[in-house]
DNA sequence: CGCCAAAGTTTGATGCATCAAACTATGTCG
DNA sequence: CGACATAGTTTGATGCATCAAACTTTGGCG
């Protein structure tokens, strides 16, 4: 019961969390950096409690802090973010291809599962899915090598009337846009037509393959990454 | 990342632990009762460490505790220990079925993964595996109403020359055990029969269908049960 | 330039889970 | 019956993660 056995990269489920709100915040680039409050937000705690964790994960060599300046990853921080962020989006492609649940929830059952994936399973479950670049919500999953590739693709919110292409990823994980995108037919591949842009009411029309017309507002928009439709490109299907 | 949403039967991962360890000492009976100090070495933790949190326990209405008196489940208790027990098993199904791997390595990633599974998760992942009976061990499965059937099955210990059966369930969960048993091809299911038991040795020699002659120490046969010959009956297949 | 709000840090406290070590019941055996 | 070993409990301490509240920088603006 007690004993374990295999010896993590990162101390606790804790810090794993900071981490990857960092890398959330501050991205790949290693110079970018990410505010205390922000990750305090992201994370859910006061921001002294970020401070002190922080500098905690300072002493670690998971990132790099200064006293009043921003927080950035170290290299090994990042390779320890990236595990995460391994781990939890092949979470959400088993929840959706071999169990069958809804995108809408996986992300918030990744995020309790992801900690308990032991090097092994994550493994055997890689083999299992056939190895997928993409997650069910078009997140590229990071290789076990931590190698990651980010296709460019271009916020709906960005384009003009008549601009064609397939949605290719969307950024927003909470559970009531997912469930609005997928009402109104708007999963991941689906071809779309941008039908209108009111920038008087804030909102950009889509015109679906099926003919459904869909408003969203700009905000919403953002969150939707399309595949501009002369480029095709494979993707995995959720 | 903060929010999680659903509210366990238990508050935390470490009073699952200890439930789970009260059941596995004292079982079903609400009599029985475990000493403090197997609970202590079963978790992991010294009889002092133990006491206190079987004191919170006992607050938290989960077991019955007095001062110097055993421990035993409430009812609460034992639905909660029968819950950790079916998402253990049910982890231990998928690894080896879905996943492929090895009954000698799944107990202990189960381990790891028991706590982090949902309702929604666990009912996915049941259904998914078409609501299995029995774990890769032979381990009856508790149904989620908590209900579990545990078939009367002979200790290889308790057997005679002659006597005839299969291999229904091992109750050694250690990794060497398990892979000493598949590498002689005693796996559940496997036939077999007494070829010889040499109280002298303390060993009881088995004859499996493929005609190995195995020899085991008495501790070790009275972990591994049989199923008679003469009552056939369906089981799990690993 | 100097002040102030916003952002960040520190401090002192809490609850959890743990240990080592001091202490106390229990029951067995001479 | 009583002493003693064994099992169990208590106490005081540690480390983790957290909060609220007091405090300190920083940077922008009047």
């Amino acid at each position: 019961m007690s004993s374990h056995g295999y010896h993590p990269l990162v101390a606790t489920e804790t810090a794993e969390n900071y981490l990857k709100a960092i890398y959330a915040l501050a991205g790949e680039s290693a110079t970018a950096e990410a505010a205390m409050s922000r990750i305090a937000a992201v994370v859910g705690v006061t921001t002294g409690t970020a401070t002190s964790m922080i500098q905690k994960l300072a002493r670690a060599r998971l990132v790099r802090y200064e006293r009043f300046g921003g927080v950035s990853l170290t290299a090994a921080g990042r390779r320890a973010a990236l595990d995460i962020l391994r781990r939890h989006r092949l979470v959400e492609v088993f929840l959706v291809r071999t169990l069958g649940m809804d995108w809408s929830q996986v992300h918030a059952e990744a995020e309790r599962l992801e900690h308990a994936i032991s090097p092994r399973v994550l493994d055997a479950l890689d083999r299992h899915l056939g190895r997928p670049a993409f997650d069910p919500h078009g997140d590229p999953i990071p290789g076990a090598d931590g190698r990651m590739r980010e296709p460019a693709l271009v916020p709906l919110s960005a384009c003009r009337k008549g601009d064609r292409g397939t949605v290719a990823r969307v950024l927003d994980q909470r559970e009531p846009t997912l469930r609005f995108l997928r009402r109104h037919g708007l999963d991941i591949g689906t071809a779309l037509r941008v039908h209108a842009v009111e920038p008087g009411a804030g909102t950009i029309v889509i015109k679906t393959a099926r003919d459904a017309i869909v408003p969203l507002s700009e905000t919403a928009a953002g969150n939707v990454l399309l595949e501009r439709a002369s480029t095709p490109r494979r993707r995995a299907r959720a």
